[in-house]
DNA sequence: CTGAAAGCGCTTACAG
DNA sequence: CTGAAAGCGCTTACAG
């Protein structure tokens, strides 16, 4: 453990050849005789080289360029704040590299702007990409070109199965609704009704929640079922006057809610609703560390936040391509991220 | 932005002086006249210069020598032995770095061996230690040493006040106890009483299972209490006879027990005590992710475990021992992590 | 007080 | 097919 690194030098002197030719050899330049390969890639596994990287990134010029593609964050839709935070962190650690990323943003209810978008990632000929596959049928397409081109490409937030992509970093997102269904179960008394709402508008989005929503029930069906009626409510346009609308119905009809699990980012227009109309007693989970959110965790209208770390999404993203142009290091391909569990107490520390 | 770095001979052409010259002002290797050292601190300002990581990496032959102090591992507590996984992928990490680690460990039952590794590690001269400040007097000594010494010195688990420590990577005790308790509040039937335990052989530990102890009651005081009686326990020999007599004369007394904090990492011991004697309906919250507390957690006889991450610590530890070394930056002194809220739906995310 | 040169380990033309 | 040399940006003796 304690030899001192081989260098190109020993392996020349070792197989009595130049320094060059062992480059030539463990490059794969050809223009090398057999024998003298054979004999320099023997020598080089003998002595267990491997390049000292500081060197040869001194020596070499070109930069490797990423790309991202990931949805706009709005007014309407904080949750996209924290990922480019996530890779600014990570080219910060990169400084020394000779790395550079490029952040291409696209409108999240747009498939046509996403379409648009991947264009302008093409031309821009990058040697690794991050990618939100926020449109299914699209990003197919997309990566399809990326993996002709040979572009190595990691997804954050989701992944599309049927793609050949180096890595996914991201929730599980069937176990977190799980996770929700056993902190409801956790605090709400007996008898109660639990209403499950799936609340957003891009509807290329409802497979994610209807995941999360499907894990949430799991829960329930091998413990002994202790409560009243699982209530479903979809809300597709998120307007305050149109949940409230919603809300008022189901809340007219059914008396003995005594949960509400929310499976996308915007448990805090329900949070908005249960404030207004003075409703006690409710319990409100829901998913995401926004602003808005923390602010009814920290107030008391919500009780749980699960969070899936955003910025550690994209942060692990770009090391992964690096980590992979730089040394050809094969990242494990699905890396779930920890569950956070998040209440009043503890936010402080995730934020 | 989009400005080429500048190098050396930039700063060295544009001062009307050698690189040499430009090198000796900028390492404040004296032997310069006052007007040319002016000249050229005020062109490297201008250029924005930073050295290049990489030539100066490959260059310089030294490496830095860092030396981590913790307690060893053993049959009877396994919290330790997540720690130096999280050494190792930090080392990992910087491995194109020159950066060596020496791991010396201690038994954290004895001061004496404490104070006998501090000589060790001493000894070896280290440019840095990572260090866990188990014993609060012996620390102290031993940091004023390492003080006069000009060696850098990260704490984690815990830090001592008085000492001139470089960063704390840990927990916030006293709000990790809270969350708890908040966990416990919300979990626990009203009129029911709390039994909260601690449970450690390590009396100088004492003092941080108390903080533990206050957040977690700090809880109950502003919130109205809907809970009956709350009932300390102190177990000092965590042998499983003297815990099972020690239970036996709580429960024997106390019949109305809702919930049992235990405020160190040996849950799993009150745990095995609820499933010998068959009790049920009794909640336990512990601490740390130890795979017999993972198993009673998946069991359902623990219902939550907090986690301090303890591999983060190290990692982080040693990451911002080498950023201070190799390029001076002075990290945030207190990082408190996360505080992981743990169940049996979402652990498997966590080890 | 200052400059010129060697060398860290690698890659890249170029000469033969 | 192979070797010798230049150079990436920095640091370190050495000469003057």
């Amino acid at each position: 453990m304690t030899t001192k690194k081989a260098r190109l030098k020993d392996i020349a002197s070792l197989s009595g050849v130049s320094i060059g030719t062992v480059d030539r050899v463990l490059h794969d330049r050809g223009e090398v005789a057999e024998k003298t390969r054979d004999k320099v890639l023997k020598i080089t596994r003998e002595l267990n080289y491997t390049p000292n990287l500081m060197a040869q990134v001194l020596k070499s010029k070109k930069p490797y360029n990423l790309v991202s593609l990931l949805p706009r964050s709005t007014e309407e839709n904080t949750f996209w704040v924290k990922h480019p935070l996530g890779m600014l962190k990570a080219m910060a650690e990169l400084d020394p590299f000779p790395v550079n990323l490029t952040q291409i943003n696209f409108d999240l209810l747009s498939e046509k702007d996403f379409v648009k978008e991947t264009k302008t990632v093409l031309k821009l000929q990058p040697d690794g990409v991050l990618l939100a596959p926020i449109f299914q049928s699209e990003s197919i397409a997309f990566c399809s070109l990326l993996l002709k081109a040979r572009i190595p490409f990691v997804f954050v937030d989701g992944y599309v199965q049927e793609t050949d992509f180096l890595a996914y970093i991201g929730e599980n997102v069937f176990q977190s609704g799980k996770v929700a269904g056993q902190l409801t179960e956790m605090i709400t008394p007996g008898g109660k009704d639990l209403l499950i709402i799936n609340l957003a508008r891009n509807l290329q989005n409802v497979h994610h929640l209807n995941n999360r929503t499907k894990g949430f029930l799991s829960f329930f069906e091998n413990n002994n079922n202790k409560f009243g009626e699982k209530i479903s409510l979809n809300i597709s346009d998120p307007g305050s006057e149109n949940v409230r609308m919603e809300l008022d119905k189901v809340f007219k009809k059914h008396s003995n809610i005594g949960s509400i699990f929310v499976s996308g980012s915007k448990s805090y227009k329900v949070a908005d609703y249960i404030n207004n109309m003075g409703i006690k007693s409710v319990n409100l989970i829901g998913y995401d560390l926004l602003e808005r959110n923390i602010a009814h965790l920290k107030a008391g209208t919500i009780r749980f936040l699960i969070g899936q770390r955003p910025e550690e999404q994209t942060y692990k993203g770009v090391k992964k391509l690096f980590d992979f142009l730089s040394s050809n290091k094969i990242p494990e391909k699905m890396e779930y991220l920890p569950i956070d569990v998040v209440t009043s107490e503890n936010v402080d520390f995730f934020i």
